[in-house]
DNA sequence: CGTTAGCACTCGCACGGTGAGAGTGCTAAC
DNA sequence: GTTAGCACTCTCACCGTGCGAGTGCTAACG
């Protein structure tokens, strides 16, 4: 479970590595510079606190940790944190007690997409004091499972395409006539014929080789217009990398201490409406194909680099892949985290391989 | 247009009121506590900043102003917002090329309701400052118009439901044994019948009245199953008040400079997490029929209290009835938030009206 | 009697100085 | 290599101070 190509740092000898671990698990908790001594009282290891102030300037020296000032504590730096995550946080999984309340969950909720949606991104908040975030699953290129045609009024009717992958969409069309249900089921049923189980590509060309009557009758009008309406909807749909981002929990970002008191949380937020950012991201992780971790100044926008992105795929790769993660502080509790999106992940594409099983 | 029952505050004299607007105006726009001098240099008036001064502590005697601190300028209170909304900002609306621009971006957008929903609350975010908000159009009582059931693996269905109102729900459906879509389509057809133009009690009463046969067929046992399915889903969607609320511009919110650095915003966000206050909110500005506003304390949660909500209702009363609206520091532009959700409500009607004429 | 000029008064705020406390880095001894 | 001890540094909270803004009052004016 490669997370990331290893750093030229180098292991550390052990007592640094605990060190190193100690400080950055007690800031993850305490939000505030750690020192020597409230080091050596809770994480009792033997040594005193001056051998402590040894390692801890010798790991500065390396760029893991960093002082705000002279008589401050010390504060892991971004790659203080990315040594954490790859070489103290590998073996950590979920208890399974919460293993079982969240499969208790998932199981009680409505068996509708949205809501795993919704489900997974506020586990991940809950379960981590983080913000949770779940993207929809969305394959690479829809296929269409069935359409229907329903009259809403004279001259207008819903189209709703159901796709092989469990999405849906609606859209209204206009009618050049008055047209009844009746019509539009004969309509449906020759676009379903010409539709189902293919592309938006398979569709364009079924319906160029339509024969080209010089007499059009009503239907092969409607069933035109009907075949560009779709054609309409899929290509938008295929041209978005994301369908559909759920976030819960973005309450818990704001509220943390390094936030509180700041604009910056406001930058990050405008950030996660950025769609392009969003669809780079996910595609990324989609081909990586596993869990990753994006710590602070890793992340490229300048809005992003004081919080990390933990973000893993779910789903099957050439079917219906998403991503589901968490964003928060750089100073985030990653055991927690990297084991949580794991799991919830690899619910989620359960979910998912059970559906089109 | 009565937005509220006359407060018993009375009428002030020519000068009260202008100095009152002024120093609202002025407020609106700066942010930060207007002196006399401020006012007669920006808004000429003919009179002295001593005049000034002593018409501001009658208006402040009155309750309208407040004082931060003796060496302050004056700073409206909400019972001054009260005032100036109901009697000075009556005949404000929306300039033509305003309305022509928003006319112009609702015709360009998908003619599918979720994209207006989005358009509206950006709209009503971008042109006032504040957040944008925007509810679907939820019937107090939903008929089925269509419904279809889909083939998605063989133990397992998604059935469609169409309501007369022209939203959808879907709801994935087990089933007992291996079916395939030709029996669906049968069922589908049987369910149809027993359902359309009906609400979710005359579905029940139908389903119940089925002939009960002691040696169940297949189809009959299918149809029942899917029947209560259908009245699950129905009977979820009449229960909520708000069946999808869409916001947008809640950066604005938080960029005041009355919230920049404070955690009250996180409040006002929790508070509209809390469908059962919103849903309150929205159930009695639709009974009240017209645009409300809700000043400051005017609002119940002690976390709104620091905020304004202008909300209006769009759709028709029996039919399909909606929210729009925006939320901002009680600071807000009243004249043009009003007049911005007033005429987007409007719109809003036009476009629910036109989709069921 | 409303309006105005003048002036004293109040109060917040930004500024600079100070002392305590925290925590380091260094040095010298073990 | 480890440790005790100590000097040093720097932040932070506290406090007093002066300035400036803006009011409220008073007395004069039309």
């Amino acid at each position: 479970m490669a997370r990331r190509p290893r750093r030229t740092i180098g292991s550390l000898d052990a007592r640094s590595g605990a060190i190193l671990r100690a400080v950055i698990d007690e800031y993850i908790t305490s939000a505030t510079p750690v020192s020597s001594s409230s080091l050596v009282s809770h994480y009792p290891m033997g040594v005193s606190s001056a051998t402590v102030r040894n390692t801890l300037s010798d790991l500065e020296a390396l760029g893991l940790l960093t002082h705000p000032h002279t008589s401050a504590g010390r504060v892991p730096t971004d790659e203080g944190y990315r040594y954490y995550v790859q070489d103290l946080a590998d073996e950590w999984s979920l208890p399974p007690v919460e293993q079982r309340m969240i499969r208790h969950q998932f199981g009680q909720v409505e068996f509708v997409s949205e809501h795993w949606f919704r489900l997974a991104a506020s586990t991940l908040a809950a379960n981590t004091g983080t913000a949770g975030l779940a993207t929809t699953a969305k394959p690479q290129t829809v296929r269409v499972r069935r359409i229907d045609l329903v009259s809403v009024q004279d001259r207008m009717a819903m189209m709703v395409v159901v796709f092989r992958e469990g999405t849906m969409k609606q859209a209204l069309q206009n009618l050049p006539e008055t047209t009844d249900q009746e019509q539009l089921n004969r309509v449906a049923g020759l676009l379903n014929v010409l539709a189902v189980d293919r592309t938006a590509d398979e569709i364009m060309a079924a319906l160029s080789d339509l024969p080209h009557e010089s007499q059009l009758t009503v239907e092969s009008d409607l069933l035109r217009r009907a075949g560009e309406g779709l054609l309409r909807t899929m290509r938008e749909f295929d041209a978005s990398v994301i369908d559909d981002l759920f976030s819960d929990g973005l309450l818990n970002v704001m509220a943390a201490p390094e936030f509180d008191r700041s604009a910056k949380v406001r930058q990050v937020f405008a950030a996660l409406e950025n769609r392009a950012y969003l669809g780079s991201l996910v595609e990324s992780v989609a081909e990586a194909g596993c869990i990753q971790v994006f710590i602070g100044h890793e992340n490229r926008p300048i809005e992003m680099q004081d919080v990390s992105l933990i973000l893993a795929p779910y789903g099957r790769v050439g079917r219906a892949v998403g991503v589901v993660g968490v964003l928060g502080p750089t100073r985030m509790p990653y055991a927690q985290a990297i084991a949580s999106v794991e799991f919830v992940s690899g619910l989620m594409s359960e979910l998912v391989e059970h559906l089109y099983a």
